[in-house]
DNA sequence: ATAGGGGGTTGGAGCTGCTCTAGGTCAATA
DNA sequence: TATTGACCTAGAGCAGCTCCAACCCCCTAT
């Protein structure tokens, strides 16, 4: 597939993808007779982990570690593994600096709505 | 109290702080006598909240946005209301988003591991 | 009294991670 | 045939910080 489909697919932009390919994160990027890119089905599953990855902060920098990682063979798995469970530490971090951050706005859109009730409330006397 | 103090408090880096004060963000300014920015706790509160709508991925120029209807004073309320719910929407659908990815996570996770149990046994032959 | 440390100030450069633009090729469609 | 649309490239632009140099002021220790 195209790199627009494929981009559809993983929930990357192909600005995005080719951004990634120059910084040697993508493991396969082959070109057709005209020069554009296309991806197999597996392709589309390693930008999809990329996506994840990014999505869930991890700097890029550290995305390319791990590509690394990926391209020096399954003795890394190990190593891989380590950098996997030190993210999703961070990311249970960051899940509960949003959860209170949530519960941050909720109780100042109900604040609001409260001002907001008396502001009527004077308005009808 | 200074702004490395209120920065402490907020959750903002000081300068974060005098960066978000250039864009027209900040509520109250003040200067002692040698030029020093001073804080009292209510402008922190304010710190705080911009903290909470930026770290929960509220572009600068929608909270510059916020910041106008603070000041243009009491009848902006249901402004306000509108803004923060919308945002309160797009912040439910970040934390689907994310929800997904952590779960792609946790599959990557126990992939690897399976993997690396399969080199185990494979090692111990 | 002076040297060092720890706080503050400024303007502006640098960084991350995209995102967009200009200028081009090719294939299909009105 | 001309326009639309999807791709290509190199490089500029942008958001949102973050850091740096160069400076000021106050305090403490030598």
């Amino acid at each position: 597939m195209n790199i627009g489909e494929a981009g559809k697919k993983s929930g990357l932009s192909p600005d995005t993808i080719r951004f990634y390919e120059k910084r040697g994160l993508i493991l396969s990027t082959k070109r057709d007779e005209k020069g554009h890119r296309y991806y197999a089905e597996n392709d589309v599953g390693w930008l999809g982990l990329l996506a994840c990855l990014r999505g869930t902060g991890m700097p890029l920098a550290e995305t390319e570690t791990f590509t690394h990682l990926v391209h020096e063979g399954e003795h890394t798995v190990p190593d891989r593994i380590d950098l996997l469970e030190n993210h999703r530490k961070r990311l249970a971090q960051k899940r509960a600096e949003l959860d209170a951050y949530e519960t941050h706005l909720d109780e100042k859109i109900a604040y609001y709505n409260s001002v907001l009730e008396k502001q009527n409330k004077e308005a009808a006397q």
